[in-house]
DNA sequence: CGCTTGACGATACTCAGTCTCATTTGCTAG
DNA sequence: CTAGCAAATGAGACTGAGTATCGTCAAGCG
């Protein structure tokens, strides 16, 4: 849901040349509302004759993550998705239902970890933290006909 | 670390099968301290010349996943494993060094999910935490020649 | 405008995980 | 103890995600 110029801009501040695929698959991203696969972005990209290849788009993807423009979450089937975000410390909270993800500082962490860290002896280094619900927007399309 | 009795108990209470290539399975994850992902079992069968098939250690792994005996993890780079434990909702404190995992409950999740929820509007039904970090051992050990 | 180098696309490849199917084996009933 | 059946196994084919290679192309600089 972020506009292209993000992605865009993100990538030339860190030195990155703005090439055509590039600025295409950042778009096909902030088409997108919720998570969304590798794979996902090809087919998107096929479904629109873009005309960009496969690897691109691996590519594209791993450098984004790198910049901290897109994330890589964990559903919990195991699958591998991304999700487009601010690059500040966060955690997603994933609609299970229609894939929709917002972010949330989830401030009560630290105390989790250090408490962790406190109990185990372990020196808490980092955590992944992912929240699967439903979000308002199903909850009430679900009460409505449910 | 549990030993392999736990596992076939649970197999045999659940009203499944106690066959040969299930106990060699639960054997070789029993002889595992920390995470170890399917592909490790794999190689681990074949060098003790266990004779058990690629499609039996997954299966085995998928029917053990779903009565709890073992659970899934992310690893911070994206790679799956397995880790045995105790079949009560808990979380797990990965050594990104040697790899070892130890339970806690984590009692102050509850409360973040909780807090989450009401700031997102999401119904939070699960969520996924695991914590990175370095192990007692392994800082003594990085302390003593470090 | 032309050069240099990073990026691209096609394609081959690897590896995890799944599926199929003929064979085997754990269990139970007799 | 044995027979028989369903569940489980193993070999190997298959799928699909992700990676590597390499010749070609174009972004951005002077």
């Amino acid at each position: 849901m972020t506009d292209i110029p993000t992605i865009v801009t993100v990538l030339d501040r860190a030195g990155y040349r703005l090439t055509e695929p590039r600025r295409k698959v950042a778009g096909l991203i902030s088409r997108r509302d919720g998570h969304f696969s590798a794979a996902d972005l090809v087919d998107d990209a096929r479904e629109r004759r873009l005309d960009v290849g496969r690897a691109t788009i691996f590519r594209a993807l791993e450098l984004f993550t790198e910049l901290n423009a897109v994330e890589r979450v964990d559903l919990p089937n195991g699958d591998h998705a991304y999700v487009e975000c601010e690059p500040v410390h966060h955690h997603h909270v994933i609609c299970s239902q229609c894939a929709r993800t917002t972010e949330v500082e989830a401030c009560g962490m630290p105390a989790v970890a250090r408490d962790v860290g406190r109990r185990t002896g372990f020196k808490i280094q980092s955590h992944r933290l992912e929240l699967f619900g439903i979000c308002p927007e199903c909850q009430a399309a679900n009460s409505r006909h449910g």
